[in-house]
Formats: C-alpha cells, sequence, structure tokens
DNA sequence: TCTGGGGTCCTAGGACCC
DNA sequence: TCTGGGGTCCTAGGACCC
C-alpha cells in the first residue's frame, strides 16, 4: 500500500488574526494578544509585524513591550476564538471527513483519497487556503507529508500562508540540516542534553546510536530516532475515533496572596468550574490534585487517589481543601493555585451504587446551580467564599468581588 | 525577561502484596 | 528475626505542546 497524504493546517497568528479582523484600524500594527504591557502575564500571540521585533507567544509581556515598545497590547477572548474556529474547521469539513483538530488553530486532514478529487495535492492544498480565506478573512500555512509528524514540519517551514509537500523520498534530505529544537517533542531541556552528545541537527540525531540515546532517555529515546529520521503515526482520528479526556483542571494566577481564606476561596471556586464542566461533559474523577505555586515561581503538587469517581465540588472541594492545608507552607506568598481532576470515566461506566448516593444528596442543588449558571453565566451563582476580594477593605471588612466576571458584577453595582 | 492556562505523557521511588 | 524478587499501585514532579 502506498502512503497516505497527510495536511497539517495552522492558522497564521490566529489569535492576533481575529482581533485584527474584529478591529481593522489594527491591521499592519505590531498587536500582542495577551499580557498588559505595564504589569504581568504573557504574550499568547503576536502579529507577524510584532514577531520582526523579536516578540514571540510565551514571552513575558513586559519584555515584549520592551522590544516593541509602539506594540498594542489586546485581552485575550477565547469565547471569540473557539467561535472562529469552529467556523473555520467546519470548512475543512467539505474537503474531507477525515479531520483532527488538534488545538483551537491547528488540525490534521488526511486527504488520501480525496486529493485527485481537485487535481493533485498541491490544488487541494491551494484551494483550501483559498476557502479559508475568501470565507473567513483569515490565512493559513499548510504542511502536506505521508505522515503527521512530517506534516507538521513541512507546515512550520514556510510561515506565513504558505504551503510545503514533503513526499517520502526527500525526507532525509528536509530533516538533515533542521535544527533538533524544531523537531516536534524536541524541547530546550531535551535540545540540551542532546548537544552535550554534540547533535545540533536531525540528520545527526538519525545517525546517533539508539542505544545510547535508550540509555539516556529511556523509552522516549527510541522515539527521538524516530522522529529524527521522519517516521510517525499516519492515521487522522476524527472525533468520535479520539480518547476520552483524561484530566480536568483550572488554575489561577494572582497577585501574591498569603491569607488562607482568600486562597481556599478561590480554590473553591476553582472545583465548582471543574465539578460543572465533568457534569457537562458526563464525567467523573477519582483523583483530585491541588497546585499551589510561590512567589518564586516553586510549584508543588499534591495528589489523592479517593474511594469513588465524583462530579460535584462537595466531594472534590473537602479533598483539595485537606490537600491544601498538607501542601500549603502556611504564611508564604502564593501566585497561584489550580484544581485539577484526573483518573476519568464516563459516568455510564461507572457503577452504579458509587454515584447513587451522590446522586441522592447533590443532585437537585447542583442542577438547579448549572441551570442558573447556563442562563445567567459563571458569575451568577457560587459560594460565598470564591468571591472575597484579594485585598480586604482597610476598614468595613471584606470586600466582595467575583475574580471571573468583573464587568457583570460592576454592572450589577451600579444598578 | 520573569514566567497563563489548558492539556498529555513519562519516570522514579516508595508502599504493599505474594 | 532476617530475608528475595517481581508486580502493581500511588504519588510527585518534569518535559512538552498550543
Amino acid at each position: 500500500m502506498g502512503d497516505k497524504i497527510i495536511f497539517h493546517l495552522d492558522m497564521d497568528q490566529f489569535f492576533a488574526a481575529v482581533e485584527i479582523q474584529c478591529q481593522p484600524h489594527l491591521r499592519g500594527k505590531p498587536v500582542i494578544v495577551g499580557g498588559s504591557p505595564s504589569g504581568r502575564g504573557i504574550v499568547t500571540t503576536a502579529s507577524y509585524e510584532a514577531r520582526r521585533f523579536g516578540v514571540r507567544s510565551g514571552m513575558p509581556a513586559i519584555e515584549a513591550a520592551r522590544l516593541c515598545p509602539q506594540a498594542v497590547f489586546v485581552r485575550c477572548d477565547h469565547g471569540k476564538y473557539m467561535d472562529v474556529s469552529r467556523r473555520v474547521f467546519s470548512l475543512l469539513h467539505a474537503f474531507t471527513d477525515r479531520v483532527q483538530q488538534t488545538s483551537v488553530d491547528e488540525a490534521y486532514m488526511d486527504v488520501t483519497h480525496v486529493a485527485w478529487q481537485s487535481g493533485g495535492v498541491d490544488s487541494l492544498a491551494y484551494a483550501i487556503k483559498h476557502r479559508v480565506r475568501t470565507v473567513e478573512g483569515l490565512t493559513c500555512t499548510i504542511g502536506g507529508g505521508p505522515n503527521r509528524l512530517v506534516a507538521k514540519v513541512a507546515s512550520g517551514m514556510k510561515k506565513p500562508d504558505g504551503y510545503t509537500y514533503i513526499p517520502r523520498e526527500r525526507i532525509a534530505e528536509v530533516f538533515c540540516d533542521m535544527p533538533v529544537g524544531d523537531l516536534y517533542g524536541v524541547g530546550k531541556a531535551t535540545q540540551r542534553i542532546l548537544e552535550g552528545f554534540g547533535i545540533r541537527t536531525a540528520g545527526q540525531l538519525a545517525e546517533f546510536p539508539e542505544d545510547i540515546l535508550r540509555r539516556r532517555f529511556g523509552k522516549f529515546g527510541n522515539d527521538l530516532s524516530r522522529i529524527a529520521r521522519g517516521e510517525g503515526a499516519d492515521d487522522v482520528l476524527v472525533e468520535e475515533e479520539r480518547p476520552l479526556e483524561k484530566s480536568m483542571g483550572h488554575e489561577q494566577t494572582f497577585q501574591n496572596v498569603h491569607d488562607t481564606t482568600l486562597l481556599l476561596g478561590r480554590l473553591h471556586l476553582l472545583c465548582e468550574r471543574v465539578a460543572r464542566r465533568l457534569r457537562a461533559g458526563d464525567m467523573a474523577g477519582r483523583v483530585v490534585t491541588v497546585k499551589i505555586r510561590y512567589k518564586g515561581f516553586e510549584t508543588v503538587i499534591h495528589g489523592r487517589k479517593i474511594k469513588t469517581h465524583v462530579q460535584h465540588e462537595m466531594f472534590i472541594y473537602p479533598v483539595a481543601e485537606q490537600l491544601f492545608h498538607e501542601a500549603y507552607r502556611k504564611g508564604e506568598d502564593v501566585r497561584l493555585v489550580g484544581v485539577h481532576v484526573s483518573d476519568l470515566l464516563p459516568v455510564e461506566d461507572i457503577l452504579q451504587q458509587e454515584l447513587f448516593v451522590q446522586k441522592r444528596e447533590t443532585s437537585q442543588l447542583m442542577e438547579t446551580c448549572d441551570g442558573i449558571k447556563e442562563r445567567y453565566g459563571e458569575a451568577s451563582i457560587g459560594f460565598a467564599s470564591g468571591y472575597l476580594v484579594t485585598r480586604r477593605r482597610r476598614a468595613g471588612g471584606a470586600e466582595w468581588f467575583n475574580p471571573f466576571h468583573a464587568d457583570l458584577m460592576r454592572r450589577k453595582v451600579q444598578m
């Protein structure tokens, strides 16, 4: 059987592109989505104009502002990006039903059996790009190859608005001088170790004795050799074939806080959000993990496997609270708390008696709360402890504040 | 430069059981 | 009282991706 033809489609500067489309006066300017020029946060996406100044995603906003003082900072609006993302990816389904979305702005497509209808692989790629541009006004980059790994590398070669196809016979030639850090799965830490072996390019990595890599990296050592040779899986999984989610979590960063009541309040709110998502997805989890990041970025996680699968904050929060007390070094400044629930199962697969007690105790209250949130938004109802503001007023006790929907709360106060 | 928030996968050590 | 060794589970932490 011959090679498959896999496309990797990557939206160009996606969040920035969406913002520019909504605010046309931003076109041509260095736009930075995420973070604020003065203070904290990181760059989520930088427009290509901003990238010319060295601004990159993941970079602290304050450094981005230093590199590019004239940059326009725009707040991240995930809801908006999700909407556009949904529309873009629905366009792809007109070309093939084998579409696997891997993030809000990336997807793999198996076009093996449809390329010929469009007059060949290249024509198909240009047809897809054309469609995305004319319908949504956005550009994307497409990479193609015999498997996902090569397609992904190909899409990274000519950005933005590019197209590159790497047939099997050209893989070795293309990979030969490519920096190892450009390979999918090779991050900074791995790159450093490889450089210690004198390996700088994918070509050198492919030639390197596999047993040495295996000894140094374990199972990942074999993966590295494969990756360097451009070998990888060529399956593209559609929605129904994808594995179920394995964990769900929420975390929140704030100014340094050491007030236990406030921290637990936030933790409670995060538990609520996780629990609501579990219920919405008809899932329940059995491992609760709490994450605490201190002022100096030291991060500790404490987790516990509990007796039964749960999907209500009424059961998640007490575990989280206990874990928090075990992990937290009292008095120290905290910059982030998070809650994750893992070891997930669909509710239908869980023994009936396990859920029965929980359901009897919680269903009405929680279902009512979920209904209210569904209709009036996340800010509409919740446990009071989650709404304590970070800083207390000097006189008059605590200030009440909803960290997720400040605008809504402000409106309510004005009314 | 000083680091968001959502995930996945892997490893290593200790507990525990047979 | 001291003692093997294998398998599995649990927990903490790290690397990586977008």
